[in-house]
DNA sequence: CCTTATGCCTGAATGC
DNA sequence: TGCATTCAGGCATAAG
């Protein structure tokens, strides 16, 4: 499921094949991936016009068009965008394709979840979607005392907290899983008990395991591809997603698995206090 | 304002 | 073997 490293993986193997490039036809095979527009509509207004740049906010990507409008796409869970140098087959779930000057771009999702809207490019960070996201964990925004304020405001568990793109943006339960174990904080406890020292073992787990994720081209457990569509290589590197009931691969005791926050989490109850 | 629950989806894994 | 059920989970929206 693409977090900010997949998300950052795309935006960056994907603008090496399309800045610059012009949309000479889009097709749509399933209407509702395209938010708030009808299909023939987003497809009109998509056509003809060059991709300029490709931005990340969170989870999102912004693939800036000209300098008039923007889609504002979101992978969800099984969500990829993935180009192709020439004409290449509509596979089965594929529900769009852009037709480029130079081979063709494909959005296909198993599970129907992903979304492409338009958005105005001279608005585009205003979008309610994006508005309502917290600070990018990699930029300098983001500090120990940013975090730390924010943490004291909630009343709910850090696992809760770290999923949630309002407080930080781009974690999903990948990351956050493998940002409170190398940081050795359960992820039941509360956001107010977390001491000062701790506060900044977090802050420093988050943004490691966020670039390692990243140098590591993401995280293939399942579904997801670059836009090359290849795999990356970070699922050799977790150390407790997707391995409950496994010995942990510090101390050996077995992980445990607990549903907390509505997602499978899984910790170590020796190395995590 | 806050937190928790539900719907959206398909395919893989599991249960009987 | 075959069919039914469970699980995976980000986000918008509804409900409490």
């Amino acid at each position: 499921m693409p977090e900010l490293p997949e998300v950052e993986t795309i935006r960056r193997t994907l603008e090496q094949h399309v800045q610059g490039v012009w949309i000479k036809d889009v097709q749509i095979y399933y209407s509702s991936v395209v938010k708030g527009w009808e299909g023939q509509e987003f497809a009109d207004v998509v056509k003809g016009r060059q991709i300029t740049s490709i931005e990340r906010r969170g989870k999102y990507l912004l693939i800036n068009l000209d300098q008039s409008w923007s889609i504002l796409a979101h992978m969800r869970m099984t969500g990829r965008l993935i180009y192709y140098p020439a004409q290449y087959q509509v596979a089965k779930h594929t529900h769009v394709v852009f037709k480029l000057d130079s081979g063709e771009l494909h959005f296909a999702d198993t599970r129907k979840f992903g979304r492409l809207q338009l958005v105005p490019t001279e608005h585009k960070l205003e979008h309610p979607s994006l508005l309502k996201l917290g600070p990018e964990p990699l930029e300098a925004e983001f500090t120990p005392e940013v975090l730390g304020q924010s943490l004291s405001r909630k009343k709910v568990n850090i696992k809760a907290f770290l999923l949630d793109q309002t407080m930080v943006a781009g974690l999903g339960n990948i990351y956050v899983d493998e940002a409170l174990f190398r940081a050795g904080i359960l992820p039941e406890r509360g956001t107010q008990t977390l001491t000062e020292v701790e506060v900044g073992k977090l802050y420093s787990s988050m943004r490691q395991v966020l670039w390692a994720g990243i140098e590591a081209q993401g995280t293939s457990f399942r579904d997801y591809r670059d836009a090359n569509g290849e795999k990356g290589s970070f699922q050799v590197a977790l150390q407790v997603y997707g391995r409950g009931q496994e010995p942990c691969q510090i101390c050996g005791k077995i992980l445990e698995r607990k549903k907390l926050a509505g997602r499978t989490t899984v910790f170590c109850t020796n190395c995590q206090k």
